[in-house]
RNA sequence: GGCGUGGUGGCCGAGUGGUUUAAGGCAGCGGUCUUGAAAACCGCCGAACCGGCAACGGUUCCGUGAGUUCGAAUCUCACCCACGCCGCCA
């Protein structure tokens, strides 16, 4: 969440920051919470000094019961301003529910880097490789996948409904293939440390990370249980040190973690939806830092190369776009979107998005560290990457590699992982 | 799911209504001593919020939330979590 503090100290810096965002809620949220600031800091002031006169008053009732004097009179008189401490803080609490709610629906503040503009503004920053050409049409990833035996899109809609793909034989196999390649991957070069955490998660976590209060739409709900499915394993990679005051010399941290992400995608029907474009369930892998404040702007570039050296291994051709302020998400202070080259959809398609989020979720999550033994504890930065999302991946996979007989070569980093270089055609 | 026991600072742990501004220890920081280090000894040493330029002052915090009381770490209720036993189960 945002500074409190800093937004009161400077509230025309924080709303011209915002502004960027280009959402007109931003500044009715920035008045309220500038109105309930006031009014919580003159209830307060009220509060505590009549509760300083009472911890004065009650010390002497103690000291004189302890000498057997008689009390009688102070005690009338607290009786009566106990009443008014009361009020005063029933008055207090509903405030400061009304401020809290508030403050959790302001969006992180757009980082200087970041440009200006909606996401027709968002501007590719480098390329890398060629997207491949062929001697005849490539085809959809949907026709590939049907013709390889590999992906039931049908069976997936019988089970569970539309967006929840089948993988099957090969196609299975080459789902747990990406999973090793890419944790191996950021484990043994990156220096990430894998977790293999909870699936569904609690309200508090939702939160620390800005899924919750205002994505609620978004996310599968266990409702009995009141958990949530996870929509990406940012989640609890970041939650892990929720309200945790970590010592400084640990840090840089980095997990990774692969696990199924569930997204309701609520509105996003129709277009751009085929085949596995846009799915309720896939798997992806997920890299996670936990960084010195100092070390933010560096270690985006860092989480940004770890995400890339995913799809330079695999040899597909892929461009960086930085977003717009207009086009980052809530929690996030600067994105770089990674957009993998699709020969069959003729298509970019978005397979990572690496952030950084500066101190946002770590004010919600409460992740703190010392950043010297003895010294005042200060709020992280967090940073996430995908590293990578599967479907669009096994996309690229299938449409950049398909062969005019109708094969698939693997690219050779992922062939020892698969067993094979090759898929081809059922008979 | 049932019954029982417990939850105290970065960590361990004492504390059952009023000198608790939470004992003591560990870790950490500073110092004495030492060629240097260790040990020993001495001192400092939690977090959040409010006011103040600051020095400083004030308030709150003992799993969470309500309640009793002039006053709650301490008493009552609910909930959460951990552990143990029983039941069920992959």
């Amino acid at each position: 969440m945002i500074d409190l503090r800093q937004v009161r100290q400077d509230p025309e810096g924080a709303r011209a920051r915002l502004s960027r965002r280009l959402d007109a809620s931003v500044g009715v949220m920035l008045d309220d919470i500038l109105a309930l600031d006031v009014q919580r800091r003159r209830i307060l002031a009220r509060v505590e000094t009549l509760k300083a006169e009472r911890n004065r008053a009650t010390e002497e009732v103690a000291r004189r019961k302890r000498a057997r004097e008689p009390a009688d009179d102070l005690l009338a008189d607290l009786r009566a301003s106990g009443d008014e401490v009361r009020a005063l803080e029933g008055e207090l609490r509903e405030v400061e529910l009304a401020l809290d709610a508030r403050v959790l629906e302001v969006p992180n503040l757009p980082a200087p880097e970041c440009p200006d503009g909606d996401s027709s503004a968002n501007a590719v920053i480098r390329t890398w490789g060629t997207p491949p050409t062929f001697a005849f049409a490539p085809r959809p990833h949907w026709e590939l996948g049907e013709q390889l035996g590999i992906l039931d899109l049908p069976r997936g809609a019988k089970l569970s409904g539309s967006g929840f793909p089948v993988f099957v034989g090969m196609g299975a196999r080459l789902v747990r293939a990406l999973e090793n390649f890419m944790l191996d991957l950021h484990t043994q070069e990156h220096g990430y440390v894998e977790v293999s955490p909870p699936l569904l998660v609690n309200r508090a976590s939702a939160q620390g990370t800005g899924q919750l209060p205002k994505f609620e739409e978004e996310l599968y709900r266990v409702e009995r249980d009141e958990l949530y499915l996870l929509p990406t394993a940012e989640v609890p990679l970041t939650n892990l040190h929720r309200d945790e005051i970590l010592d400084g010399a640990v840090l840089p941290i980095g997990y990774v973690a692969s696990t199924p992400c569930f997204r309701r995608e609520a509105g996003a029907h129709g277009k751009d939806t085929r085949g596995l474009i846009r799915v309720h369930q896939f798997d992806k892998v997920e890299i996670v830092r936990f960084v010195r404040p100092e070390e933010g702007a560096a270690e985006h570039a860092r989480i940004t190369s770890h995400a890339e050296a995913v799809l330079q291994r695999l040899g597909l051709p892929y461009r960086v776009l930085a977003l717009a302020a207009g086009d980052i998400g809530f929690a996030s202070a600067c994105t770089l979107d990674l957009e993998v080259w699709a020969a069959g959809v003729g298509t970019w398609l978005e397979v990572s998005s690496a952030s950084t989020f500066t101190d946002f979720q770590a004010r919600r999550a409460n992740i703190r560290y010392r950043p010297d033994p003895g010294a005042k504890p200060e709020f992280v930065h967090t940073l996430n990457a995908s590293g990578l999302a599967f479907p669009r991946t096994i996309i690229a996979l299938l449409e950049n590699g398909q062969q005019a007989d109708g094969s698939i070569q693997i690219p050779e980093a992922l062939a020892p992982y698969l067993g094979t270089d090759r898929l081809v055609p059922r008979a």
